[in-house]
DNA sequence: TTCTTGAGTTCCTTGAAGAGACTCCATGAC
DNA sequence: GTCATGGAGTCTCTTCAAGGAACTCAAGAA
């Protein structure tokens, strides 16, 4: 359904949603990120319908988030992530981030990540492409881009 | 309905999914941002159903992530958004990063971002807090964190 | 030959989303 | 005082998606 339900608005946050805003999508993209790549690993873990989960796989197939690769001669395929996906993944670090921040509650949170390039426990952060400074939604003003005016 | 849905998942991705995960969510987060403070504003711009645009700002409310404040003695509120909220306008500006270089096509990006900082033209980074080198999906391990073993 | 296993399909029921009319209530116009 | 207005929702009905569970299909194992 939600296949062209907010595409249509000029704006990328909806075009992002057209591609992982169903739900289930951004946890079927986790499971695939940590390692669950078939069929009914997903299936087991996440608790989700086969139907659900076909449809899903199939769009993210199509959407060059997944792909879908043989792995014997028999009909077995597993899923794996693409750039494009992966760099979605970057997107669920940051989702993560947040509910680590606001949602951990006493226990503190589920994950810990270790950054390879210090080696050390850490978060994301965001910063701007261009000065590095930090970069946060009160810190910017937002412009029309060349993409603004799509007609039709 | 997708209130507990995935909550008990013990996975910060699955907890902020219940915050904002719903259809709908990121967009009146989005709107709130740029300004659309009102109940009517919203529904005319979304083209949103007036049920479910009150099922979802009462969540996002109840969340934390929007405020309801009265603008004038009559019963007329708007809806400004939070700490909590505004940090998840920044995982907006994420999305709609990766919606600008990988769904934007031909016509470049509908909107751009200017940063108070540098006053450049810029878009959002993700580094490492530690160590500031950049900090993808791919460059880290994940390992078990104090929240892991919720049982119950 | 039959069994098993991964990867889906199909069908039926339940529950959420959409559309749009209706309500409530304080104010400003008359 | 009465009426009209406009923002902010509620209510109801229909449509469409999600859940659950049984069924199918292909190929290698016993």
């Amino acid at each position: 359904m939600q296949r062209t339900k907010f595409g249509e608005m000029a704006c990328s946050i909806a075009r992002t949603l057209d591609v992982i805003g169903e739900p289930w999508s951004p946890l079927i993209l986790r499971d695939v990120w940590v390692g669950m790549n078939r069929f009914d690993q997903l299936q087991a873990d996440l608790g989700i319908s086969r139907k659900v989960l076909t449809e899903r796989l199939n769009h993210l197939v199509e959407q060059g988030v997944l792909e879908r690769v043989p792995y014997d001669k028999r009909p077995r395929y597993e899923y794996r992530l693409t750039a494009k996906g992966a760099e979605l993944v970057d997107l669920l670090m940051v989702m993560a981030a947040w509910g680590d921040r606001w949602l951990a509650g006493e226990a503190g949170p589920p994950v810990l990540y270790r950054h390879h390039a210090c080696g050390e426990i850490s978060r994301v952060d965001l910063r701007c492409a261009h000065c590095g400074e930090p970069m946060h939604a009160g810190d910017v003003d937002l412009l029309p881009g060349p993409g603004a005016a799509v007609s039709g």
